[in-house]
RNA sequence: GCUCGAGUGGUGGAAUUGGUAGACACGUUGGACUUAAAAUCCAAUGACCAUUGCGGUCGUGCGGGUUCAAGUCCCGCCUCGAGUACCA
């Protein structure tokens, strides 16, 4: 008989929640554990077997952590702004708030079954206002904040307006756009308000600029890169051309540094750091100026290279930089007109995907070398991105690949500046030895040397300047969409003005459609109620706009990720309609003390929220400048799609043996049709989908054989399995420990049904040593040793497997544990209590339901963790220094408790230990029972 | 191309971080209990040799090396996976 899963769990589950059992306490005088999931995008499609692995690492940690007398922070919400929810919107009308609101009972219903330790009382949407006021809040920081560089750190706008009253831009170091003008005090106070006000845009750390961005005429919307596949739509397949927009942006180069400096503080998986890195990608080298031959114009450069100036046989601009037009020659113009016109079609990512072809074009003009004085003939090539550093090159053929092959390709000479390095065939990229030859002053130097007595040299004739460059470009915050959150802007003769903090939220405007405006505004230009009273302080009909007191409001709205960008420091205080969170409560629960979710975010939410982080502890609004201290990233777990193969062109379908040379498309088959063995229930196939109806089958031994891949989870590759038929059949509790025993936690991994009947007969196991002849029966009398040492081993295990985050080990030390005990036929009280709180982390539901048949009323999640009694531990090792020699392992007669005398006169008392340990010392030597493993000599 | 990460039985995966390789589980085979099945329990299960005996040999992608001792460390390859890509 099995244990009665369904009732038990069902029982518990609404025990926690009438009880509030893990509801968080402020404040309180235990230390504190803060453990967050990412939080999930409500699709409409739930949760399968996959979502919630994260979940349940977590939900393990958190009530192990609260066994171990913390207060546990373990929150649970709803990222529910997106995309899915608008696109349903602009095909059916239904509002997405309501398809949201849907999706988000049916996620609620499908966790709550899996008997997690949420703090439900916290529970929040990014989407509903008393949320995202919160966010617009916070836009409104940013709006109002500028960085200095000279304290390294965010500050408000107003101490910039200060230090302009006073010295103008004098001893000013900020970060602000690269074409700021420099102003005087005088000339800064002789600014209307408006031109005061669009000239502090320059600094503010959100900002207005024109910026690209992927448009699609026929969809009538903007595109993110990944939407654009081939220099097409995604979806439909229309032409994307780059169209210039004016968005908000987030200044997060700003920050470059102190990201990358912090993830030296922070325990995150190092691969996620590496991808942080190289996202932001720093590279040290020097700005140098070239000056245009007959013009009265100047290329800057930036290379990490300065070493190698005297190597520069040419230069290269992207077909973008400003210059390109001044100095084409009459002869070329034609040629470079053409080329630019080229390139311009040409998406971004197409001229990323396509590094083979070598194209360029020559400008007919030529720049003066800074250092030798020589002429060098500048090209124009797409290979230099207009958006990285200046859009400019300084080509070096013997040292650069690249420059190398357009050198190649187009006959431009190649002069070798390294001594003794053959560059016949390729270009010469390593540094290490290398010394620098036919370069006048940097001869015979090394890379490292000539780098720096050529940034010496620039800087003493003022052409160029040690620069550190990164690749971290500012993010674009505005999104053409509805279903995101307001910005909070109006403007006022062009000029942004925010909307004053107690007027938040700005409330999502309804619209009747949710498509952009035929004129090509956003879908908020579709709104009727969306015009600023200023006076009044509240939205109007926008057909009141005047000049004076009624203006337009922004109609982009936030992208996806500015809810998820703070939403931790949320959860601290989520009822707060005072303030995003209360202090004292952020200071309590501080960092997140283990963050668990996928490395897909690593250089989106991951890299946002840090930005976000560091700018609210700058503005003083946050105590720490790391939001998460410890962070894991769960695997995906995949699903075992099936397909069969069907003969091209009929209707027949053929076993996966007898293929052999026909010709066959192999079709996804729902995976719930194809048992363990990839054998197709071939004609309950009609029943699944109509084309089946006339199917024929050639099978082998009266079977179809499908054939297994290993793809990711998805409906249409029907290889979803749905954790609430796992939890009908198995129950929760066996879902839970199946999903961890899979394999480490980080690893992805196929899901596969079939071994889940080892777990689930743990758990049957486990209930039975409880039971005799289905009725509870349990003894008091003192346990043996054996038992004793099976509790405690498991109990050190345990403890130790959950502390290193290896649960699928921990897993398995329970399952020997229950094997031992079952073999031991042990159902002593003395056992079974403490293995009831150890296992409850892992399975809940049955431990609570064992505990309240031991006799216990209330819940066991604040009963203490079992401690480990070094006195019943199994394997003792010892070891301790004696002496030896030679070959170094035996094999003894031993007691498991054997004392370090006994096992001395053991070694001694065997012929051929005590041989080898005839007149050597022996340094140390491990013993497991009845074997000597090692013995290590002095 | 660059940067990480990984290669262990039929399968998923263990291995105290240099110390009994293959824990635990699935699967397979045999047995017990049953009229039978399910469920449950017991045994075997890396390969090869010896199985009238305790046993022996090989074995962690390949080739070298360090060490009394290597899945683990070092050098050189091969394969797979992830991220990233004309970043100057």
């Amino acid at each position: 008989m099995a244990y009665p899963f369904r009732s038990i769990e069902k029982k518990w589950q609404s025990f926690w929640a009438k009880n509030h059992t893990f509801s968080a306490a402020f404040p309180s005088n235990k230390p504190k554990y803060y453990v967050l999931d990412m939080f999930p995008y409500p699709s409409g499609a739930g949760l399968h077997v996959g979502h919630p692995l994260g979940y349940i690492a977590s939900d393990v940690v958190s009530r192990y952590k609260r066994h171990k007398g913390f207060n546990v922070l373990h929150p649970q919400g709803y990222d529910s702004f997106g995309l899915p929810a608008e696109q349903y919107a602009i095909q059916t009308g239904q509002h997405p708030a309501q398809t949201t609101d849907t999706n988000i009972k049916r996620y609620r219903e499908q966790l709550d079954q899996l008997g997690f330790s949420f703090d439900w009382d916290r529970e929040f949407r990014t989407s509903e206002p008393d949320y995202y006021r919160w966010t617009q809040w916070i836009f409104s920081q940013l709006f109002a904040a500028w960085y200095d560089n000279t304290s390294d750190r965010a500050k408000p706008i107003s101490t910039l307006i200060d230090h302009l009253d006073k010295w103008g831009t004098d001893q000013l170091d900020a970060h602000c756009d690269e074409d700021t003008p420099l102003l005087t005090a005088t000339e800064w106070k002789a600014l209307t308000s408006d031109e005061q006000q669009t000239y502090l845009l320059h600094y503010r750390m959100t900002y207005l600029a024109e910026s690209e961005v992927n448009w699609c005429p026929q969809l009538g919307t903007v595109l993110a890169n990944d939407e654009v596949v081939n220099g097409v739509s995604e979806r439909g397949g229309f032409a994307v051309e780059r169209k210039k927009m004016t968005q908000w942006i987030m200044r997060i180069s700003c920050y470059a540094e102190r990201l990358l400096d912090g993830l030296n503080t922070i325990d995150w998986p190092e691969p996620l750091k590496e991808m942080q890195r190289n996202w932001i990608g720093r590279s040290v080298g020097a700005t140098v100026r070239f000056s245009v031959f007959q013009h009265d114009a100047e290329i800057e450069v930036f290379t990490t290279r300065p070493d190698t100036l005297y190597g520069v046989t040419f230069m290269t601009l992207a077909p973008e930089h400003p210059l390109v037009q001044n100095i084409t020659t009459d002869d070329q113009r034609v040629a470079v007109q053409d080329y630019v016109s080229q390139s311009a079609k040409r998406t971004e990512r197409d001229r990323m995907a396509d590094v083979k072809n070598i194209t360029g074009v020559f400008t007919g003009s030529y720049a003066i070398h800074p250092l030798s004085g020589a002429k060098v003939p500048i090209w124009i090539g797409d290979y230099v991105l207009a958006g990285y550093g200046t859009g400019a090159v300084m080509a070096v053929p013997c040292g650069d690949q690249r420059d190398y092959e357009f050198a190649t390709h187009f006959s431009i000479p190649i002069t070798n500046i390294f001594a003794d390095v053959e560059i016949e065939n390729a270009a010469h990229v390593e540094k290490g030895e290398t010394r620098i030859a036919n370069s006048d002053f940097l001869n015979g130097l090394t890379v490292a040397e000539a780098t720096q007595a050529a940034v010496e040299h620039l800087e003493k004739i003022d052409r160029g300047t040690a620069k550190i460059q990164y690749r971290l470009r500012d993010a674009v915050f505005s999104r053409q969409r509805y279903w995101g959150e307001p910005i909070p802007v109006y403007f006022k003769n062009g000029i942004p003005h925010l909307i004053s903090e107690h007027c938040l939220p700005l409330q999502l405007p309804a619209v009747e459609k949710y498509l952009p405006t035929e004129t090509g505004s956003p879908p908020l230009g579709n709104a009727i109620d969306w015009a600023w009273d200023e006076t009044n302080e509240t939205v109007v009909t926008i057909d009141k706009i005047n000049e004076k007191t009624i203006f337009p409001i922004e109609l982009n709205t936030m992208p996806g990720w500015a809810g998820s960008s703070w939403y931790f420091n949320r959860y601290v205080d989520a009822k707060n309609n005072k303030a995003f969170a209360d202090r004292d409560k952020l200071e309590y629960w501080g960092k997140v003390d283990l963050y668990v979710g996928g490395s897909e975010h690593a250089t989106g939410h991951l890299l946002y929220s840090r930005f976000w982080q560091k700018v609210l502890f700058d503005l003083g609004h946050v105590p720490v400048n790391e939001f998460a201290q410890k962070l894991v990233n769960q695997g995906m777990i995949l699903g075992e799609s099936a397909f069969i193969f069907r003969k091209s062109g009929t209707q027949t379908y053929v076993s996966a043996g007898l293929i052999n040379g026909i010709d066959v498309e192999p079709i996804h088959v729902d995976v719930t049709y194809v048992d363990a063995n990839n054998v197709v229930a071939h004609h309950e196939l009609k029943n699944w989908r109509p084309e089946f109806a006339d199917a024929k089958f050639d099978l082998e031994d009266g079977k179809l054989i499908a054939k297994r891949e290993v793809e990711k989870m998805s409906k249409s590759k029907y290889n979803v399995v749905n954790p609430d038929d796992i939890c009908d059949q198995y129950g929760a509790d066996t879902l839970r420990m199946y999903e961890l025993f899979l394999g480490p936690i980080e690893q992805a991994k196929p899901w596969n049904t079939a071994g889940i009947s080892g777990v689930y007969g743990f758990l049957n196991k486990f209930w039975r040593l409880f039971h005799e002849n289905e009725q509870f029966s349990i003894s008091d009398e003192p346990p043996s040793s054996g038992m004793l040492k099976s509790l405690h081993t498991t109990i050190e295990k345990v403890t130790h497997d959950i502390d290193q985050f290896s649960l699928n080990t921990a897993v398995s030390a329970f399952m020997i544990c229950v094997n031992e005990l079952t073999a031991a036929k042990c159902n002593h009280r003395a056992i079974l209590k403490p293995l009831t709180v150890l296992l409850a982390p892992f399975a809940p539901h049955i431990c609570e339901e064992l505990w309240e048949k031991l006799g216990h009323t209330s819940s066991l999640s604040n009963e203490p963790y079992p401690i480990a009694d070094p006195m019943h531990l199994k394997e003792t090792q010892i070891t301790y220094p004696i002496s030896f020699n030679g070959k170094m392992r035996f094999t003894l007669d031993l007691d498991a408790e054997a004392t370090k005398d006994e096992i001395e006169q053991a070694a001694l008392a065997d012929e051929r230990t005590a041989q080898y340990l005839e007149g050597k010392t022996i340094r140390k030597m491990i013993v497991i029972p009845s074997k000597i493993v090692n013995i290590v000599c002095g």
